[in-house]
DNA sequence: CATTGTGAAGCGTTTCACAGCC
DNA sequence: GGCTGTGAAACGCTTCACAATG
């Protein structure tokens, strides 16, 4: 049994949707499910199975032929890859609405994710709690990312104050950031930069209503929905879904 | 001036990127910048020109050589084709931690997507005031949808109780979802579903992290951070940055 | 014989490079 | 001269199809 790392570089794509095989698997794992085939796993992911083995196969070679993936290992061997063998606590920038809701949120704690601490410019913030989590002045940052070895920043500000905050996380230590901010942030190319903008969420979904209804103007207005909750399949009209951000292209398993 | 519909089909990589393009030529305008160059562009957004006059293109041709794009015309070309001339409400389906925070964000309305109604099933939530929104209980989310055309709903409850949120939403008669929960939701196929799971965001960060004390084990531990905020230059590591979701490859413009 | 693992084909996206135009 | 618009090349990801195998 090779404990070795697998040498290759793995594709971004696969990177975004091994957490959701992650999830799956672990439900299954509480589920006392053992094994679990690259079929059954595609259609919990809501994606096509020759994508989840091209996926696993990137791990290494850890299923058995004519059988399938032993969950359990499976599990570990993909926590291992995304670097899940531990906690990776995070710092918070902006104790506003998303800020709080963020500190909150317990599902972050649960997933590996600790909040390490929550900062705010604004005086009047400072001393509140919030999920358990005090709020410290801002010029705390780096005095928290240091002790507490922070290495994930979270920019939770309004639009103004992003980059500020943005560059705050960066000389306090931080060398990856997730960005809630509709802004693009402005780092160092070693910084790794992720951003979440729920507005153009929206105005993706916004695009293709207004297809809808641009395309066939002739339509019964609410047509044949039904069907729900059947089997398996899940899944848009060829748009994005469970598994793949942005360009997922998703046809449900019909088993 | 024609002022005909485009009749291509937009790639789905562009479609993710003109919400981007639009927020900056928003910004642009209000800065009484009437026209502006493809690089230009590219640099504000963290991408590359090409890629902007790609995009653009799938527009129409709206720009003029030698001179650059009209920001306000752009502006109008893009809602137009993000379906944003008018507004599109949201409803919300639970008044936790991540529903009060959308609903208390007023970004959404200001982008044109206003709050028409958030829902929970605990009475004990109903009645309480939210962003200036009344919670109502989950039995009067068709009446709302109904009542306030609304095509798109959010889902934010927790785990557990996504599948049922959606299934009511579709049964109400929204045809586009946007799931905050880990799951993936089991729809018709005519509806379009977009995800957006915080714990998978970090997760991919945590990736990358791991990898970076993985690979090269020998490095300044904090190496050299610093020449931020100088010119407009973007982006992470030939990774994701501002525009593109998922499969992003950005590299600054370094003017 | 069910199911994995994977070359190879297919497809969508990005980038290049330059002709076309103001 | 500067910048757009776009074929064509390059790239990465997805899907197919089937040999390999427990």
């Amino acid at each position: 049994m090779p404990t070795e790392r697998p040498r290759r570089r793995i594709p971004e794509a696969t990177v975004a949707r091994l957490p959701v095989y992650l999830r799956i698997l672990s439900e299954q794992a509480e589920e006392e499910v053992e094994s679990i085939s690259s079929d059954r796993l595609a259609e919990l992911g809501g994606v096509n199975a020759a994508k989840v083995r091209k996926d696993l196969s990137y791990l290494g070679s850890y299923g058995t032929r004519g059988v399938g993936y032993e969950v359990a290992y499976l599990v570990y061997q993909i926590r291992r890859e995304l670097g899940l063998t531990h906690d990776w606590p995070v710092v918070i920038v902006g104790a506003g609405n998303l800020g709080q809701a963020l500190a909150g949120y317990g599902g972050f704690g649960e997933r590996g994710f600790p909040v390490a601490g929550i900062v705010d410019v604004d005086p009047a913030k400072v001393g509140t709690v919030l999920g358990g989590v005090r709020v410290r002045h801002i010029d705390e940052l780096s005095q928290i990312v240091q002790s507490k070895r922070v290495n994930i920043g979270v920019v939770a500000t309004p639009t103004a104050a992003a980059q500020d905050a943005a560059e705050r996380l960066v000389r306090a230590g931080v060398t990856s950031i997730l960005n809630f901010a509709p802004v693009v942030l402005s780092v160092p190319r070693s910084i790794e930069v992720r951003k979440v903008d729920l507005a153009v969420e929206l105005q993706i979904l916004s695009y293709h209503e207004q297809r809808r209804a641009t395309t066939s103007t002739l339509r019964s207005v609410s047509g044949g929905v039904s069907g729900i909750g059947g089997g398996g399949g899940v899944s848009g009209p060829g748009g994005t879904s469970g598994i793949g951000g942005t360009a997922a292209t998703t046809r449900p398993a019909s088993a």
